[in-house]
DNA sequence: ATGTTTGATGTGTGCGCACACACATTTGTT
DNA sequence: AACAAATGTGTGTGCGCACACATCAAACAT
């Protein structure tokens, strides 16, 4: 079925006339060969389709690729904390290769930490580096620098498609919009109103977010929506303040028959509805983040939509890896599948 | 961050003092040590939580591993092929480490052809195998032979939880009906009728799909449904006589507001629904093939429930893989995620 | 002319391990 | 007792490759 006798360098020396020195030269780039041994050689491997014994390879070298994961720091139980699972594991699968892995986190609410973090990696001993794509500007000029320095990087989490990155890793954003829209209404009317709310840290939201609401927006359009859609801004520690605003905001518009937030903190939603004991909201968000799973098994989040944050964090390592060591092209866009998660399925979600 | 210094195996022999060849002995369980060195070995082995490269090891060994994949044949675009996907993906990712892989193909509506393919399968030569378990008496059977012959063995597909397999990849098709139920029921009241088709085409019915409509009852009974559920059973080629069928009972209840199919065939009602022109039925089926995916797409087939095929045929692989090389131990049951698909995220499944 | 740099090429060693083999020691047999 | 068989133990080789090094010829300078 597969194997069978894989082409070695020998033989490719033999095909050639050369020595293997001269092969491993024209393999790796290292120059010093004529022009007629290098058209030779060339030639033998394209006819053979030579590919390298990556084991035999990793085994011999000694070169230790280092890549460097550039992520928010995160509580226990966030969102982050799972792409970075998902490295760890890549790291686990990957260690015989020769993986160096450090993972370097910045406050997410603080554009300065991320700021000062780059300017203090030294770039010469680094081969690849994963990146959150939160501090747009930021994130662009450090692009620039890897540009020049040749080095491969991937994004993850949202992209920022005019930039040179390896790949993006994540979803499409828009399309997460339109689902949380479309799951909406599925149990309410295109008259009922409904609840956006934004979870206030810092005044930035994130492009995520923004592309999420559009995605919302689009499909409100396409239903004809008739009803309205009342926006409040809550605090990510504030509960106080938060109810008072939700309970005025519920009174004032008992039309109100969903809500969805575009961020992972439905859960400050749901807590609130949990307390005032109301089911007949629907309410949707994102990310499968402990907090939000414990109101979805009690239904007070109706769907979560998902990105599999693990396997964000898996393919980014992996794909760097199969660059750096396979030294292989790979498709730059990696949009991950978005998934629905509702009661039923949560639990067997992101086994891997 | 990761690697450092490995421990080899010389250090091991210096350790215990003693040489390499008794370590590896040792390793291997090859016998031919004294009980005093084989304790010494051993304990200084678990001390330092002694880890084999797998590289060198994968190199220097000669071993080749041959694993047996034997599921259904299929057509193209139908739901086994996306797990032969899965198992050449596999393939591809592990071929460094001397893995050979058959396929074998039964036909799943003849279970004679799949006892004389197990018939033939010369044992001596397997060291794993992958067994899509539709016929349920032959794959216990067959498992007791691989039993006593200490042959690991992952079912997928749906499990047989009394035998001894190493793994069970799949999804828990209880849930799966659950899943369908209520996804129905954000459509519809409580009140409506469903129709339930079954596609014959041999009198057997797959345990997927019994257990599929045991979870789906479940979740009536957990509602207390009011309305009727009709059955019809369809044929899997013949057209005329299904639209027959499907008119009639349509036209007798026209209280059916939803339709259900616990098998990947929910195309053959999806596509009588198009051609009625008919969107107020609420078509809910399983698993992403190609017919299914385009009925999705425009709309007659509100949405399907997936079970990560292609993940489902990489991980019976990659499990194998693990347990005969890695001679790890692992979890023997891995429940795979069920997937939400519906039109806007379809596109996006199984990147893996 | 002789030394010196430079480029082109081949050879040798070791990565960590599996496994064959040589050798040493004990046990069993008649 | 002698000698075979079984058991214990260490050494050596090679897997396919990267990379340091040795070799050798040609080009250049003094």
């Amino acid at each position: 079925m597969s194997n069978c006798k894989e082409i070695r360098i020998v033989d490719i020396a033999k095909m050639a006339g050369v020595s293997v020195g001269t092969v491993d030269r024209v393999i790796h780039n290292r120059g010093r060969v004529s022009a007629a041994n290098y058209t030779r050689v060339m030639t033998v491997l394209k006819e053979v389709d030579y590919r390298p014994n990556m084991v035999a390879r990793s085994l011999a070298s000694k070169k230790v690729y280092h890549i460097v994961v550039i992520i928010p720091a995160y509580a226990p139980g966030e969102y982050w904390e799972y792409i970075s699972r998902g490295v760890d594991r890549a790291v686990e699968d990957f260690r015989q290769y020769h993986l160096s892995v450090t993972k370097l986190y910045f406050d997410q609410f603080n554009e300065a930490s991320f700021e000062s973090l780059l300017r203090d990696i030294k770039l010469d001993e680094v081969d690849g580096v994963l990146l959150g794509t939160l501090f747009y500007d930021l994130v662009c000029s450090f692009s620039k620098e890897l540009d020049a320095r040749k080095i491969p990087y991937v994004y993850v989490d949202s992209d920022i498609p005019g930039e040179r990155r390896m790949a993006f890793i994540g979803t499409d954003s828009l399309v997460g919009g339109q689902i949380a829209a479309r799951i909406l209404f599925r149990n309410i009317t295109k008259e009922a109103d409904i609840l956006m709310a934004r979870i206030v840290h810092t005044g930035a939201e994130s492009t995520q977010a923004k592309n999420r609401l559009s995605g919302f927006n689009a499909y409100l359009t396409s239903i004809d929506y008739k009803g309205c859609m009342y926006r409040v801004d809550l605090d990510l520690s504030d509960d106080r303040h938060n109810y008072e605003i939700l309970d005025a905001i519920f009174h004032e518009h008992p039309n109100i028959k969903a809500a969805v937030i575009f961020n992972s903190k439905a859960y400050i939603v749901g807590e609130y509805l949990k307390n005032r004991n109301r089911k007949d909201i629907s309410l949707v968000g994102y990310d499968l983040i402990e907090k939000n799973a414990q109101l979805l098994e009690e239904g007070y989040i109706e769907a979560l939509i998902d990105q599999r944050p693990r396997m964000q964090g898996y393919m980014g390592v992996k794909l760097l890896c199969e660059r750096l060591i396979l030294n292989g092209e790979i498709g730059n866009n990696n949009l991950l599948p978005i998934d629905i998660l509702i009661k039923e399925n949560y639990k067997f979600s992101e086994t891997y």
